[in-house]
DNA sequence: CCGCATCCAAACTGATACTG
DNA sequence: CAGTATCAGTTTGGATGCGG
């Protein structure tokens, strides 16, 4: 099966591959918050944000919630971690030019799932 | 923001409709093995699919976690459940065509997920 | 054959308190 | 301020056995 990469080529993948891929992107980009700070660093991309202040802004979670998923962002170079010379110290977070890429797929859940509320009501 | 639909309209959403968008589809499409069935469902959509079949071919699977997944598959309008007329009883899954609506989404999180690897891989 | 109930271990997550 | 440690509650998922 043929699927077309970031760049636009065609890659080709068995289909053990695919599911380990989709297995992939579920673990990175699945569960509560993964998503959610991505689309908050990526609305905000402007600013300065400060792990308070994702805290603050990325409503309900915990600043153990919020290390552990920074980290695991920062693990697949979604984001950067930044340590500001300020006293008390402060670390700011910022998206990658490659954590632009999950973009896409949050536009695909984001319209699916908007459909999805629609189909349920209707039927 | 807006997004275009699977009718190819354009649909308006607040932020707060958009984050809850995405937490239903990861909750309706996302884990270890929606994504799977329904990919299988897709791939086999000519043969009679009964519970038996799917759970030898989509590996690893219990039974327990099948039926629970079938269900809310159905739940979701994704599937339909047929009970077959033999003896013992047997019950066959089909995708519907709304379900063939995740096609795309599947196809994303692939393509991702294969350029993720690659990209780990380069760097 | 299909699905359910039960038991159990592991993973996830929130709350709280604490350190550099 | 950023991150860690600990504890407890919840959720998850596998294994097994039963009943229609």
């Amino acid at each position: 099966m043929a699927t077309m990469n970031i760049n636009g080529n065609v890659q080709e993948a068995t289909c053990e591959q695919e599911l380990a891929a989709i297995i992939d992107s579920l673990e990175i980009l699945g569960g509560k918050w993964k998503l959610r700070i991505m689309r908050h660093l990526n609305n905000h991309a402007a600013e300065t944000n400060t792990f308070k202040k994702i805290q603050r802004e990325v409503e309900g979670i915990s600043s153990k919630m919020l290390t552990k998923e920074l980290r695991d962002l920062e693990i697949n170079l979604l984001v950067t971690r930044t340590v500001l010379d300020t006293r008390p110290v402060s670390v700011s977070y910022s998206i990658t030019e490659y954590g632009l890429s999950v973009l896409p797929v949050n536009e695909v859940l984001v319209q699916w799932g908007l459909n999805h509320r629609q189909r349920l009501k209707l039927s």
